[in-house]
DNA sequence: ATTGAATGTAAACAAATTGTAAACAAATTA
DNA sequence: TAATTTGTTTACAATTTGTTTACATTCAAT
């Protein structure tokens, strides 16, 4: 399910804005200023920021440059909320990374039809995604994996591996999981092979960079 | 004078675009959706269309469609206005036969620009387009190709080949990709023929000019 | 500390993928 | 039509990748 953090200081807005999103099956996450914003789009990874331009505290503009100068946010899609008498000219002029704007007072059909007809676009390059964790960056639609910036070859399984692996950081991932994804449907391997391949991955990432739990699977290391 | 049209639901926007373009000497007509923008270009008959792809009501994707699938329309300039973070190399939009893009928030010299000189280009010369990367260059017009400008001789698969890879250095090609966009519709060959014509274009080019990344595909190197 | 299950690891082997040359077919040109 | 170029298939070699196995090591519970 997409998650949508909404960003203002106005709780009636908040409101306003969770209660017409979630009929429509977002999840909703709020938040009051730019600060807890940015804390909480680390946290929660959303889909989609609702952010108003003018709050006290850190504000819009500022906590949108943030996200947008963090490798690993910049995936996200950012829209401004923005004042009736602001014109285009000057939010133009901002260029902070927003995607798009919506403007107070808020129609509810509107919004819904803005956020959905971007969410779809978006998901329509959505496995095209990068991921970056640590050192290591991987870019899906070059097949490449760098390490401080260095090319490293991966082999076709290890980069399936670390590209499921890598999508949560800190989950555990337990070998039936890690075969159902990896290796598909009709599995015809023992589960012993994960093994080997984790143990490659750690040749080239590193030994520290993917951790076992005992019992249960591998996950990497936060 | 050249004729534009601008299709958006947002009045700021259509009157920004409006004031900047009417100071450049064009005459500007507006839609506020896809369906009066399509309408509009039917009697109009504008040169170039800008048009948003947020729009609720018919978007600017569906309309794009329209007026391509309309023969007597089918000359006109379509420039979308695009979210800021998405990856238009992507989209659907430009199946849907769009020319350019502008991102939003939108500059005015930029815009300007932008508009001026794909006017320029299309009134020259419809699909003009020359690749170069590294040491090789190609001519989209002329068929030829050149290394370090010394023209060397392409086969035609061979050329098609290269100008696909060459869209994109970096990204991987799957053998299916390149099936799709170099043999076309109905492919009556067998996949390893792509790798044949790899080969030749390895022995014209220089072999580290294309890598081979096992298991998926081709790409170019950066 | 002992034990046993789980995991690490190297090596051997199997399977898959790609490189390449050669033969042939199809298209193009002279 | 003949000659030449271009496109395709095929066979086999070379290489890379994937899997299993056997044994070593670790870890946690007792």
């Amino acid at each position: 399910m997409k998650k949508i953090l909404i960003v203002d200081d106005e709780k009636d807005i908040l409101e306003f804005l969770s209660y017409n999103l979630k009929k429509e099956g977002f999840s909703i996450y709020t938040a009051s200023d730019g600060s807890e914003g940015l804390e909480k789009t680390k946290k929660i990874k959303p889909d989609l920021i609702i952010v108003d331009l003018m709050m006290p505290k850190m504000n819009g503009i500022e906590m949108c440059e943030n996200i947008r100068n963090d490798k690993k946010l910049s995936n996200v899609i950012i829209l401004f909320l923005t004042a009736r008498s602001e014109d285009y000219t000057q939010i133009a002029a901002l260029d902070s990374g927003a995607d798009d704007f919506i403007k107070k007072p808020i129609k509810p059909k509107l919004l819904i039809s803005k956020v959905k007809s971007i969410m779809r676009r978006f998901s329509l390059n959505k496995n095209l995604k990068n991921y970056i964790h640590k050192d290591v960056e991987l870019d899906i639609e070059k097949y490449s994996v760098k390490i401080k910036g260095d090319n490293i070859k991966l082999a076709r399984k290890e980069f399936d591996l670390l590209k499921l692996l890598i999508n949560q950081p800190g989950k555990v991932y337990t070998r039936e999981e890690i075969l159902n994804d990896v290796w598909g449907n009709d599995i015809h391997v023992v589960d012993r092979t994960i093994d080997v391949h984790i143990n490659r991955l750690r040749d080239k990432l590193g030994q520290k960079f993917i951790e076992t739990i005992k019992g249960i699977g591998y996950k990497i290391c936060e």
